[in-house]
DNA sequence: GTACATCATTTGTTTATACAAGTATAAGTT
DNA sequence: AACTTATACTTGTATAAACAAATGATGTAC
């Protein structure tokens, strides 16, 4: 469907708003799906996303500022998002001795069974991305990254 | 700059999940470019957005209804939203009399002088958007159109 | 015209975001 | 060693998002 037909908006004033626009909106659209279907699982975007990062060093441990780097959403708060997966049990903890103002976390058994939970549900939530053939899929991430320069 | 290097993976499992990456990301970087912009201006993104639907109106008044299916983020709650740009004096609010459960939203001219401040500015914030031709940028929008199916 | 469903907006509550300021450790300087 | 600066994380706070429930006006069925 297209945007302007989303937002019932007869035309832009040029292409790029209209990018714009639908940037935002598509976005909009697709944490409407993606939410639903984190919460069922227990998790939220941002801590799945911090899961992830974990099992992609385990078993090495990951501090704050790797998690906050390799974060989709940079603006999260880590030691929020930590916390809440501490008390969910999916994370570890610790002072990091060779330098004791890093946290070295780590993700728990508990955690990757978890993911392991979410990646048995994920062809359900990429079937909407097929209405993109592979290529188109490579090609609209290829113009994103261009986009941001 | 490609989404591998921004967020420090190597690779994604496939295509798709590249995709749902690069589109959160890019939103988050969006999102703050356009953020401190609008800020600077005092208004928020949504608030802009309400703006700029009854000024598309204007001067016939426009409902809640209308503006939530109109707003590019739909989850806003219109009611506070229109409560802070009274606030500012940017828009009136009426009880519709021929049906008065709806609510007329018009915007004042106050209103429509911070929008033409906002346009004034706008040049600046869409800089970044002409990495893209003018063609990539209806490409994309369009690949997005066909994504939401 | 009373009862019931529907519609349009409002309110409440819980959680998350954005941003600034604070704390503790480490590293560099004189 | 004392002093400054930088680093890594924490805490506080004000605002906004998400979601459910409530209010009040209208339409519809009987």
């Amino acid at each position: 469907m297209r945007i302007e037909d989303e937002i019932h908006q007869k035309e832009f004033k040029d292409d790029y708003r209209r990018l714009l626009a639908n940037l935002l909106f598509t976005n909009n659209w697709v944490n409407q799906q993606l939410m639903p279907f984190f919460k069922e699982l227990g998790l939220t975007l941002q801590q799945h996303n911090v899961l992830a990062i974990l099992r992609g060093q385990h078993p090495e441990p990951v501090c704050f500022g790797d998690i906050q780097g390799r974060m989709v959403d940079r603006n999260s708060n880590v030691t929020r998002l930590i916390d809440k997966l501490i008390e969910k049990g999916f994370v570890t903890r610790d002072i990091c001795q060779s330098n004791r103002r890093m946290i070295e976390v780590r993700i728990t058994p508990n955690g990757l069974k978890k993911l392991q939970e979410v990646d048995a549900k994920f062809p359900v939530l990429f079937e909407s991305f097929h209405n993109l053939t592979r290529e188109e899929a490579v090609l609209v991430s290829n113009l994103l990254d261009k986009l941001r320069g």
